[in-house]
DNA sequence: TATTGTTATACTCTATAACTATA
DNA sequence: TATAGTTATAGAGTATAACAATA
């Protein structure tokens, strides 16, 4: 991209948020996935079992959009909606073991694609970046 | 928003680049401008007149997209849009001063977006974070 | 033949209003 | 009355095919 913008980092940030997007959702076309079914996937990796509100805030898409994507991942055979007991307003997403299963093999791929982006900062400036995006996302509201 | 997934750099930096547009676009609305619009605006400002194809790249956006983005900035008088005479096929983009002045506007606008948005670091880890974003967005293709 | 910009189109992403059921 | 999830819809973002003018 030759010659760049450096006069906000929150630019920065929306305009290479964009392109990991973009790489990201090329990568997961081939499963017919996109980066939020992944997103999804992921968190429930992360924080096992959760009710869809969570999940949504976790993956910061509203929860009303979220529906749509929990059910492709429910009709897949990924992911399951059971109503919780205890509240039965809310559903409890667990992932399947096909679920389980495909994550596990979306992170070598999703691995790839990190390098690639990340390629060009040596590896304790890619620490140091991951250390800093981590952190800034635990300030926000 | 509490307790995150920290397994990525390329989803951190896609999640924390959505919630910055996000903020950018709200902000933008009060101005009837989306987050392209400023760009075109801010790239402009920052390496002056320049060719169509070229702010394209600069914002990460696909020439054929990049029509009406330029298109609707030009009806409002922000920016001029003329033909290149050596080479007929070029239009070079220009900041009219309504548009230097409505960018001028805009920055403080955008600084005070930015301050909330990284409002949680440090003042050297915003430096810090604002260098390494720099320098990736220089390697990318 | 290749490049710059354009038109048109379809599909995804995001935001929001209004609803159901449960509490 | 408030909350979890849903339905529906409109607008913004993105990708791609086909084209005109110019080089």
């Amino acid at each position: 991209m030759e010659e760049r913008l450096d006069a906000s980092t929150g630019y920065l940030l929306a305009r290479l948020g964009a392109e990991s997007r973009r790489r990201w959702a090329r990568m997961l076309a081939e499963h017919q996935l996109t980066p939020h079914h992944l997103a999804v996937l992921m968190s429930l990796g992360h924080v096992g079992p959760a009710h869809q509100q969570r999940v949504s805030e976790l993956i910061g898409v509203d929860p009303r959009n979220t529906v749509a994507v929990v059910g492709l991942l429910q009709r897949r055979g990924l992911v399951e909606r059971a109503v919780d007991p205890a509240d039965r307003r809310r559903h409890t997403l667990t992932l399947t073991a096909d679920g389980a299963g495909l994550l596990a093999r979306l992170r070598e791929q999703v691995d790839a694609v990190e390098d690639l982006l990340l390629g060009g900062l040596p590896g304790h400036e890619r620490d140091q970046l991951h250390g800093l995006l981590a952190r800034l996302a635990d300030t926000l509201p």
